[in-house]
DNA sequence: TTTTTTATTCAAGAAACCGTTAAAAGCAAA
DNA sequence: TTTGCTTTTAACGGTTTCTTGAATAAAAAA
């Protein structure tokens, strides 16, 4: 297979990339807006560095640009902050700067990558392509079976087993369930479980949904079973591990 | 933690890692050889493109520095080759060719960076520790964690332990102790605190309750435990210290 | 030492959050 | 259209978390 076709067959499997752009000059970064929107990629915009931080700790981004010179909070600071929470999600600094000393300071600040403006789109994307590919790769390793404890969903069959027993489930419940095992051991806020299951278009009020669902999975997956697997941390979230 | 100590720390722990560097300009390669032999990385030379891919496929390196211009084989078509079968290891592409169709086409071939000549060796280091840190960071469930003697808050599980032993926190108790921890050995006041950590929308009098709240902590994580990390500084605020 | 200020602790009520049920709404195949 | 299944909404009770005020204790000032 060639790399074309694989970062096609990429593509093709995956739910849209957000992006979240930091970037003060309006201009530019409703060409970024533009140019990434193209290659399908779902853009948001923070036009300056303290509202860039916030967005950029939701943890709903799969890549952050960051521009340098900002209002309130220069990029290299927004930088440090971001990976004080989350050394994950790569950041691609954007800047007129092209002095090798501001190079080596956003790389010391934790970026992953530094295009100096004025800069050719193609470019940019194929380096942001670079990073989400190694993230998605990353997740992807072994196909379809994914485990915690004696638990299993296949994805194949759209079927869980616990203990070798059969458990149907149904669309909603199994991506649900799937989210919760890629983040098993970590809290996941009802917030961050709308915005990836739900497409997000839920507003803030209509969390209740979550509850009825996370109710649905316990019956179907921890009701008959020890240990149980799915926690509640009341006010932060749900978290899926084996205690 | 700083990133820059992060990487020191990450540095320490690791094997020597072995770079392949293949190029056929050989007082360049002996170039690279020494500015990577002193930030303690093993390399190891190939000097045309087929002796580059065969060596690659040994699958012993950590990274692969690939020069476009090659005798026998020219970079792109080594880097491809590499593809084929190993779609892990980082390439850095190191070329004179600047010109923009260039870089798409190293991109495009599976390269992950894309250096132009004459390039400084901070920053080719730079690079490279990009990279070899994330492939490093992968395997290390590197969780977020903030510590503080034999405490730690992990930002994932938003669990504490101290000892080992775990200890759960309501939402307001952990982001208290988060700001505590990120300002260890500063005394702060409870002002700020509830500027910080009560949205500042408390009036002065009710300062109250972090009192209380500094004593629930102090029964999850000093009660039981030696030495005390909470102190109190009459009149002026707490510290987290390790004394 | 006594007084005054500041901090700790406790208990109780308020508020926010979650689990659960039932019923309505949506949807696709028969 | 009817049927059967999935998804969503709404309501209510129970639980956990948060806040407050008052009593007690400790520290600083007089």
């Amino acid at each position: 297979m060639s790399i074309v076709s694989y970062l096609l067959s990429i593509k093709k499997n995956m739910e849209k990339k957000k992006i979240l752009i930091v970037e003060d000059d309006q201009r530019l970064a409703e060409n970024l807006v533009k140019g990434l929107s193209e290659k399908d990629f779902e853009t948001e915009i923070a036009f300056d560095g303290q509202i860039g931080l916030r967005f950029a700790l939701s943890g709903k981004y799969d890549l952050i640009l960051l521009d340098v010179n900002l209002p309130q909070m220069n990029g290299y600071e927004v930088c440090a902050k971001i990976r004080e929470r989350d050394r994950q999600t790569p950041i691609i600094m954007l800047t007129a700067l092209g002095e090798t000393d501001d190079k080596i300071l956003g790389f010391e600040k934790g970026a992953d990558d530094y295009i100096v403006k004025p800069f050719e789109y193609r470019e940019l994307i194929a380096r942001v392509n670079v990073f989400l590919k190694r993230a998605y790769a990353e997740n992807e390793t072994n196909a379809n079976i994914l485990r915690i404890a004696d638990l299993e969903i296949n994805f194949e069959s759209k079927m869980a087993t616990r203990q070798g027993k059969h458990i149907d489930l149904t669309p909603k419940e199994f991506s649900l369930l799937e989210y919760l095992i890629r983040n098993k051991g970590k809290v996941v806020s009802k917030a961050e479980i709308a915005e990836k299951i739900w497409e997000g278009n839920n507003a803030e009020n209509s969390l209740n949904v979550i509850e009825v669902y996370i109710n649905f999975l316990r019956k179907k997956i921890d009701k008959d079973f020890e240990p149980k697997l799915i926690h509640t941390k009341t006010g932060m979230g749900y978290v899926l591990k084996d205690e």
